[in-house]
RNA sequence: GGGCGCGUAGCUCAGUUGGUUAGAGCGCUACCAUGACACGGUAGAGGUCCCGGGUUCGAGUCCCGUCGUGCCCA
């Protein structure tokens, strides 16, 4: 856990706080999304170990390590089982240590509701939900190309996708006409994949190579004949303007491949090397010189050859140009093809994709330009949702195939398991109908060997957390859900996910609110997270500036907006709850009024009064702000407020509130402190839960957190009848400060001019005014604008 | 290249239907042991609201453009 958690966490803790003052039962579960790569990496370089599917289960496997193996250790390689063992118990682990930590920063979360990806309930809907999905033909299994990362082993969905620019070179290669009259000159970056091409493209527009579409050019070194054809998706500009297309260099190349009906010649392995034999077509004395090699390898060689056969144009020209990454992985993707889980989610469904659109428009989003990342996002998608995985520690596939004669899965075919069966794992359980003795015999059945993207299953919290079809009285009740909080970052995968399992399901949008969080940015405006090493750590900043002090620096940033990690506006917020408790001190030393008179009835100063009034607007502005998602602009209001009534209204009626010759007058102030005090402790409550609730407790006996938000008093007070005089007592104490004098200092005669009509407003504050500022002698006199005349008397 | 933010005091940021003299905190300066508070208090200095046009009686705020910066998507 690092401050981002912690920011955004407390974002949606202020929010469940603040709900639950409304009187509200608030469902707040909370799920750790424990499944997956990152927990598999931890796994290894904890235990040091690493998962081999071909091993044997081990019965009570001790890890050699548990905690920093050292460096040189080799990892030991592990079945499935004892691997998913190990994750079990690291996820455990790691679990208790962030419910402290977030217990520690006051999430009031139900920890009775809490969830976690890999656990079975979450299992059960995730492979339940997805049944049905294929069910309703929402799911399907495909051979098709596919991003594949060559080091994880894995396929890789479009949104796990990034670009990173990188530096490359365009080979200018000559591709002989077959009608023998010269050649077609293309410009590539990967002239290794020459043996994979399977056609020329260029713009239908482009002039120069109009003539050309229809005909066939032959490639070099490997002697295979292919089209030249025209597609809008060629760059005129780019190189020489026409293209190789192979099987597959790039994404553009797949949308080439599908939308011209290309035939394939795939010569890319999963493991990053290129294919032991070439493809029927393709001169294989060519291309053994590359067989077997690594991708970089193979370039070099395929050069090498262009060279000595005279078949390389120029020299190479180096360009930076982006390349497509997996998120969390170090060499560039490649295109594989291979048989993967599909959701659909519009990116080849013009329909689908209006639809998902028109159910974000359902959402209200906070801050609302969020939306627009959604609905860009959801617009851009150029194919099918990827859900499987062939990692290990993940939600399995619920499904089998049975396998024909010669022991080759009959993937049309497949067999299910019934919802009531779930959670299963296709890979040790049997279907029905079948005995274990089948497993991968001819005639016999064999389990999906993958497991779901972690995306997939997170895809379902609100079903997850609300109990879907395990507990309908609570899911009636709280799905869809009011509020999604989440990161900015994650719109693309977990909010559009979620969006689109629901819309599956239920033909609606999961939620009624999203509230987006920013990020916390280190000094440097980077953003802070674990790969780049710059994480602060909560801890430390609970001792130091306590716990309120760091959800109020969370609480001040406004909703969406990537803010600076800042321990100065900690230090603020120490000083905030500081204050708070110090004036609920000043303010109950006084003790509860001995009557029971209304609040209209015991506050009778128009001072008072006017404080209230303004208290009232402040209420109403934090209500407002609160209720649409702004607990920064709640906070602001708030703190705004409670500065001016510590220094001005609190040291203006100190005197009067002190004073025992005129009770009635006291009483009054006595009992304007303790109303704005109540409304105040309520007002930062859900900011400021410790201080709040310790102040709180010196004059209840129930928790402030359930108490009720404070509304308006509505005496009719006027909110600026105690301006002027606030006015007088800063000019006052300008003119002490000037003097070098204490506060304490007395005034000999203090002048106030001022337009007739604030002549009563300070006529009313004119006693507490005395008070305040040891004024001995007062005269209001006429003018234009309000200012004073400060004579102090000679210090003793 | 397309989309979306953001440019206000040395720093971090408020400024919500356009409306007196643009605010806060931190930092800085000076002063103050006062009965809630030294994890304090009082006051002060500090701003061509990125730049250039436009709308308007009036623009930090609305419109157009430029520049800078950040993110998302190609």
């Amino acid at each position: 856990m690092h401050m981002g958690h912690v920011f955004s966490y407390t974002h949606t803790d202020i929010i469940a706080r603040f709900q639950r003052m409304l009187g509200k039962s608030v469902f707040y579960p909370i799920g750790w999304d424990d499944n997956g790569l990152p927990t598999e990496r931890r796994v290894q370089n904890f235990y040091g170990v690493r998962c081999d599917p071909s091993q044997h289960y081990t019965e009570g496997f001790e890890p050699p390590f548990r905690g920093d193996p050292p460096k040189k250790h080799r990892a030991v390689p592990i079945s499935r089982p004892n691997f998913l063992e190990l994750c079990d118990e690291l996820v455990e682990v790691d679990e208790k240590v962030f419910e402290e930590q977030w217990r520690r920063l006051g999430l009031s979360v139900d920890w009775s509701q809490n969830y976690a990806t890999i656990d079975e309930r979450a299992q059960r809907a995730s492979q339940r939900a997805f049944l049905r999905n294929i069910e309703r033909g929402e799911a399907y299994s495909q051979e098709a190309p596919t991003l594949w990362d060559i080091d994880f082993r894995t396929a890789v969905a479009q949104a796990e996708m990034e670009d990173r620019e990188r530096p490359g070179a365009y080979h200018k290669i000559p591709f002989a006409r077959s009608d023998g009259d010269g050649a077609i000159d293309i410009d590539t970056t990967r002239p290794e994949l020459i043996a994979a091409c399977v056609a020329l493209v260029a713009h239908p527009d482009d002039e120069r190579y109009q003539p050309h579409f229809g005909t066939t050019v032959t490639t070099p070194l490997y002697g295979v004949e292919v089209p030249v054809l025209a597609h809008e998706l060629a760059q005129p500009e780019k190189g020489t303007g026409i293209a190789m297309i192979c099987t597959f260099g790039d994404t553009t190349d797949v949308t080439w491949w599908r939308e011209l009906n290309l035939p394939m010649r795939a010569i890319l392995g999963r493991d990053g090397r290129l294919l032991a034999d070439a493809p029927d077509d393709v001169d294989a004395d060519a291309y053994a010189t590359i067989s077997g090699l690594t991708v970089k390898q193979a370039q070099k060689a395929v050069v090498e050859q262009l060279i000595a056969d005279d078949l390389l144009i120029g020299e190479p020209r180096p360009v930076q140009h982006p390349v497509k990454f997996y998120e969390r992985g170090e060499r560039p993707l490649e295109i594989v093809t291979s048989r993967q889980w599909y959701i659909r989610n519009g990116g080849r469904d013009a329909d689908l994709r209006d639809a998902l659109v028109k159910l974000g428009a359902e959402v209200a989003w906070h801050p609302s330009h969020m939306q627009h990342r959604y609905d860009n996002w959801v617009e851009g998608l150029n194919g099918d949702w990827l859900v499987s995985r062939q990692r290990f520690f993940g939600v399995p596939i619920p499904v089998w195939y049975p396998l024909d004669d010669q022991g080759e899965p009959i993937y049309e075919k497949l067999i299910t398991p019934d919802e009531s069966e779930l959670p299963i794992d296709p890979s040790t359980q049997v279907p029905n109908g079948y005995a274990e003795d089948q497993r991968g015999k001819p005639g016999g059945f064999m389990g999906d060997p993958d497991i779901f993207d972690t995306w997939a299953t997170s895809s379902l919290t609100p079903e997850i957390a609300g109990k879907w079809e395990e507990d309908s009285d609570l899911f009636d009740r709280v799905f869809p859900m009011d509020l999604r909080p989440q990161g900015h970052d994650i719109i693309r995968t977990w909010l559009f996910s979620t969006m689109t399992r629901s819309y599956h399901e239920f033909g609606c949008a999961p939620w009624k609110n999203a509230a987006l969080s920013g990020w916390i940015l280190d000094p440097d405006r980077k953003k802070m997270s674990k790969s780049k090493g710059n994480v602060v750590t909560p801890m430390d900043l609970f001792e130091t500036y306590g716990t309120d002090a760091v959800r109020y620096w969370a609480g001040s940033a406004r909703p969406g907006v990537d803010t600076a990690f800042s321990e100065d506006q900690m230090k603020v917020g120490r000083k905030l709850a500081n204050k708070l408790l110090n004036v609920s001190k000043f303010v109950l030393q006084f003790g509860a009024p001995s009557d029971e008179l209304t609040l209209a009835d015991g506050i009778t100063d128009p001072i008072d009064r006017s404080m209230l009034a303004k208290l009232d607007e402040v209420i109403s502005e934090a209500t407002i702000a609160f209720e649409s998602f702004d607990y920064a602009r709640a906070l602001e209001r708030t703190e705004a407020f409670f500065w001016w009534f510590c220094d001005n209204y609190v040291e203006l009626v100190k005197g009067r509130t002190y004073n025992e010759q005129r009770p009635e007058a006291a009483d009054s102030a006595k009992r304007a402190l303790r109303t704005a005090l109540a409304a105040l402790q309520g007002l930062f409550a859900p900011t400021l839960p410790f201080a709040t609730e310790d102040a709180w407790s010196w004059w209840h006996t129930t928790s402030i957190h359930s108490s009720t938000w404070p509304t308006p008093s509505n005496l009719g007070g006027d909110a600026t009848l105690i301006d002027p005089t606030i006015e007088v007592l800063t000019q006052v104490r300008r003119a002490k400060t000037e003097a070098k004098q204490s506060q304490r200092a007395k005034v000999e005669s203090l002048l106030i001019s001022a337009p007739s009509e604030l002549h009563e407003e300070l006529a009313l504050g004119q006693t507490d005014l005395v008070d305040a500022g040891s004024v001995l002698s007062l005269e209001i006199a006429t003018g234009a604008a309000l200012t004073t005349d400060v004579t102090l008397a000679p210090p003793d």
